[in-house]
DNA sequence: AGCTATTCATAAGG
DNA sequence: TCCTTATGAATAGCT
């Protein structure tokens, strides 16, 4: 029996706020569902109680609303995720493969340029020894390709150089004697 | 005056249908505030009239919790996202300096072979040629560093199987003469 | 949890 | 939208 009204404010007694949340947590969630029903609205209604249980109502649209949100938002960071960690690894990978590459540039100019030979087997020094020989060979070869055509291009500019005078000559005679013989 | 108990189901009537939405939101909110008081719960009731007005309630924790929520994804999505980016940002620079560094490495190895010598100056051709003959002593050293060691190990071992037979011929006359002298 | 007196919510009408 | 009012629904206090 209702013996008065009550003020809405905290109830003190544990026991009696324990029954009253019971009570009226039903009564919330049962006229949130009829509200939704009766005018076709969309409705939600969340309760925690104290100890932090769950209770709520959502109408059929506002549940479905709320599951595409959650499962578009999971699909999207996990998608999202996916790919960032695939591009992260690709670019590890990448610097792996670099730095080995490094390494193996690092020793081989190394022993080009005779340093860190103790670690070289003999077959490994002949091979080596082989290899700068031909280089030699190479860079003489070359170095002397360029001296002769330098020295080639002199010699060109020399000749057109001590040419040019004679050709005058000539042409001057060839123009006599064509004047001579009109 | 209510004439009879309603059937929970759609009100057809499109001005009834408002009427009662707009007394039992009320009524709803209502309830709901009353619960969070009562009862010191946590309690938010969410309700979209069908032209897509928002009304609702949220007790202060719960709206003080959505906040909070709300701030700390955008920060942590903020912050990952930054230090993602930066991360990536790392890799890359990493990568574009050790492309640099293979491209110089490649380049010196290749003309410490004799190829590629076609860009070189002659000065460039001058220093190849020092560095090519210097690694060739120390290459060439080296080897015969390493057989004269050879030479000198199988000389010493010689030496060892060579003594062996003399040192027992000097024992053995030692103990001889001791043997007289006693 | 169940009862019931009483208050509260609200349907229908103005 | 508000008021009125009759009535059904919710529920406080008790067991």
């Amino acid at each position: 029996m209702v013996r008065k009204k009550i003020e809405i404010k905290r109830i003190e007694n544990i026991m009696s706020r324990q029954v009253t949340f019971s009570k009226r947590r039903k009564g919330l969630l049962k006229k949130a569902h009829e509200l939704s029903v009766l005018c076709d609205a969309q409705v939600a209604a969340i309760v925690f109680s104290q100890k932090g249980k769950l209770y709520d109502f959502a109408s059929s649209n506002m549940q479905k609303m709320m599951e595409r949100c959650e499962i578009y938002r999971r699909e999207y960071f996990s998608a999202e995720r996916f790919q960032r960690e695939q591009y992260v690894q690709d670019l590890k990978n990448e610097i792996t493969v670099m730095v080995k590459r490094i390494d193996l540039l690092q020793l081989q100019c190394r022993k080009l340029m005779g340093q860190d030979l103790d670690s070289c087997s003999v077959d490994e020094l002949k091979e080596i020894t082989i290899q700068l020989e031909k280089s030699l060979t190479v860079v003489r070869t070359r170095k002397a390709k360029i001296n002769e055509d330098e020295v080639e291009k002199l010699k060109e500019e020399r000749e057109l150089l001590n040419e040019r005078p004679r050709l005058h000559l000539h042409e001057m005679v060839h123009n006599y004697v064509v004047i001579q013989l009109n």
